[in-house]
DNA sequence: CCGCTACTATGACACCGGTCATAATCGCGG
DNA sequence: CCGCGATTATGACCGGTGTCATAGTAGCGG
């Protein structure tokens, strides 16, 4: 999610990855289809081409795109890991928000997020793709745990705080312009999180 | 925040209240401003006598309600423990949204999230408004810690840390439609939190 | 009853959004 | 060059939005 990349590779691809931009900077309904392809640089009549769905189809797209992304993410991160520990995973996922929030001065936050407020009750098919977004995210981070020696029964819970903690002071972070929020939350949780790899 | 009253007190009370819970459940840009008045059963011509300022205004005002809503509530919580722990004060708050959550299958969240992701960049005020209420909030958490005996210096960034990880995983309990996220939160917040009192 | 303020009623306006219909163009195999 | 599917172009439509203008009513002090 680096800064305006548009120059993915077909146009479809670039829609998606725009969508996906724009909606997490002012949410779904702010967020025109003539906005996205003005924004991925596509002509607007392959919309109706390559998103039979509508908007729908599309914002989901861009919720799914989203999820893989972030399991992506921690893959690399454990593997950028000096020495793996649960806290020093935790501190890289929050920095990347850290970073990006003040790159482009707090004016967005998670496209997941951003979907699940404005879509989760009026569009069954975009909260599904939301939650398996949020899964696959809580996949990636639990396996991440477990090979650092985490039980596996209590990784899966660590991997949804985790995942919880940094949305909610993503979102507070967002409200008050400061990242405060998110260092709080990754200074606060980085014991507890060291603690529960088991010791042999 | 219960279920759907609509009766508080003058039409203008209503509408503010209308409008948060309308804004919780589909959005602030999905939310009209003649769904409100539909929803608060209040004349429409009041609008622009109340709220000169607009959408805008309305918008502001039903997010610093939750945020005050949100403070007391905390207050009142820890007037009703059996005994005041910090975990015990964390599942009260926990509950209180699992509840919700259970009563309305899952289709509202909170308020000032949606006002942070729909309007954070747009508007200055509203954001502002949704700082206030994020701080009012833990300000109260914070309160409520001290007094059981965790170090000030600590209480705030836990306080932000408890509503962090609530807020986020209210957000995910939503795409699972499950409860799951919320309560592994305070499952394993729960041992970190009590840890933080003072023994004395 | 008057006058004044608080409130309500209602319709119009300008605007913008997603979607569709229709046609043009491209690119390549034959 | 033809044909044909994939892509793009464009304009229109319809519903819905926030906001405003204008007029009406209610209630009360004098």
């Amino acid at each position: 999610m680096a800064a305006g990349e548009v120059s993915g590779r077909g146009p479809r691809e670039r829609m998606v990855f725009s969508a996906a931009q724009l909606i997490r900077g002012r949410g779904v309904g702010a967020t025109g289809m003539r906005d996205v392809v003005a924004h991925a640089r596509a002509p607007r009549g392959s919309l109706q081409h390559y998103f039979p769905g509508g908007k729908e189809e599309l914002v989901t797209e861009a919720v799914e795109w989203a999820g893989r992304y972030a399991a992506r993410r921690v893959a690399r991160f454990v593997a950028g890991l000096p020495e793996p520990t649960p806290s020093a995973l935790f501190t890289a996922m929050v920095r990347q928000w850290t970073d990006d929030l003040a790159a482009r001065d707090a004016t967005s936050g998670c496209p997941v997020a951003a979907a699940v407020v404005d879509c989760a009750d009026t569009s069954e098919t975009t909260r599904t793709a939301a939650a398996a977004a949020f899964t696959a995210w809580a996949a990636a981070v639990a396996q991440a745990l477990t090979d650092m020696g985490v039980p596996s029964a209590r990784a899966e819970a660590l991997a949804t705080l985790m995942i919880s903690a940094v949305e909610g002071a993503l979102l507070v972070a967002r409200a008050e312009r400061d990242v405060r929020a998110l260092t709080a939350v990754s200074q606060e949780l980085g014991p507890l999180l060291d603690a529960a790899v088991e010791k042999r």
